[in-house]
DNA sequence: TGTATCCGATACGCATGTGTATCGTAGACG
DNA sequence: CGTCTACGATACACATGCGTATCGGATACA
């Protein structure tokens, strides 16, 4: 929320995303490398499979590191997740508020793909979001922080979506943010199906952006 | 799959149902007693997350009787899954089924939500079937068993659309099959965020029926 | 009534995981 | 160049959970 977490979760990831990992150093750096390990074990076996002590050796260190950046592995999570959904929405801000330059040259459906084309990174966050809505169900805290993030990112979907209807002028068959919603549940439907199917990240982004696509068509009656 | 396994599964759903707990004797009434047990603790603490003991605990039995029935955790989730999927595909068929004997008195909508309404017992469920798929993209055997659960659930709704659309004289926007993975995702998808918003049983039906018929009508149009 | 069998309870050993307390060392700083 | 500090490694105590081996009693049956 603050300007300085912002900030520091960019700093963070950074080094997670392994654009300049070497960037940090001494303390932060320690702290990003076990994040980075965390998120890819607890993909792999679940907040509640995956030990300190896995997350630690993934990470090149030892559960005194951790202990000594983290007070437990609940804290990691939450830190973990703050970073993603961060991430993702501003990936999706970054999108919508470059729209107004290109627009022009694209249609609609090549901005709706490109504009939840950032919101994912491949398989491993398909799985983390499907953890983090499990736990969502079941732990209020959880609830909280997902809600909000997720009610942002229909706004500013809803937001492009709007801006798109009336500079394309398109009839929409819902409101604007039905049809935001439902444009994120299929992307996400599809990203899931297809995890589940062993599609590689290619393939799962393709099918994605076409189930979208399919949907947008059925869902706008163009005025002419 | 075979004849016996569906009678047997259906004695165990009996007793987990609560319908005739009493009906079943002796070793199958254990087993019943810890399958349903199995079903609300793993809902509440997840896979991993639930203990043997604590399901033993809740069943009212030791660790003694569940490695009497089970030779381990794994092989009663399975149990479990193949018990919730096979019910469930049972709901939507008889429904499908009973179908053409009411129809006339119905609306489309009104037989969407009949269908798809056995496919839910409540917030256990949803938080089950979540647990479900999220394994499946991590477990190669809980993927086959999901993927085969899932496409037959699309078959049977694709048959119930197609059946409506030719007796109605609808035209749908999209294939049927299309279609009714679409209204599959809209459904799960609004019972997943009425359990995040802690929204009851009731509502989340509510919910569930009211996006799906948005849905319903935004990709129909009537051949009038 | 005696006995065989079945099934859940009890007890045990072992593995894994957590959190804390302590240690050792590399680097900062005077 | 010495000392202090910060941080990650190591060691420890304790809890939890699993699977097995054994026990005990209820029930069925002769």
């Amino acid at each position: 929320m603050s300007a300085d977490h912002d900030a520091a979760s960019r700093h963070i990831w950074q080094a997670i995303d392994g654009i300049a990992p070497e960037g940090a150093r001494g303390r932060e750096r320690t702290k990003a490398r076990l994040m980075r390990a965390a998120y890819e074990v607890f993909a792999e076996a679940g907040l509640d499979g995956a030990s300190v002590e896995a997350i630690c050796e993934r990470a090149g260190f030892t559960r005194g590191a951790f202990y000594s950046n983290f007070s437990t592995k609940e804290e990691l999570f939450f830190e973990l997740v703050r970073a993603v959904t961060d991430r993702k929405l501003e990936a999706v801000s970054d999108r919508v508020r470059g729209l107004r330059a290109e627009d022009a040259a694209l249609t609609p459906n090549e901005l709706v793909q490109s504009v939840l084309d950032g919101t994912v990174e491949g398989l491993l966050d398909v799985v983390l979001m499907s953890e983090i809505r499990l736990r969502a169900m079941r732990d209020d805290e959880a609830a909280r922080a997902y809600l909000a993030w997720a009610s942002s990112l229909v706004d500013r979907v809803e937001g492009m979506i709007e801006s798109l209807a009336t500079s394309y002028d398109l009839r929409l068959r819902l409101p604007a943010r039905d049809v935001a919603r439902l444009v994120l549940t299929v992307w996400e439907d599809a990203l899931i199906s297809a995890a589940i199917e062993r599609i590689d990240d290619d393939g799962m982004r393709r099918r994605a952006e076409s189930r979208t696509q399919q949907l947008a068509l059925a869902l706008v009656d163009t005025a002419s």
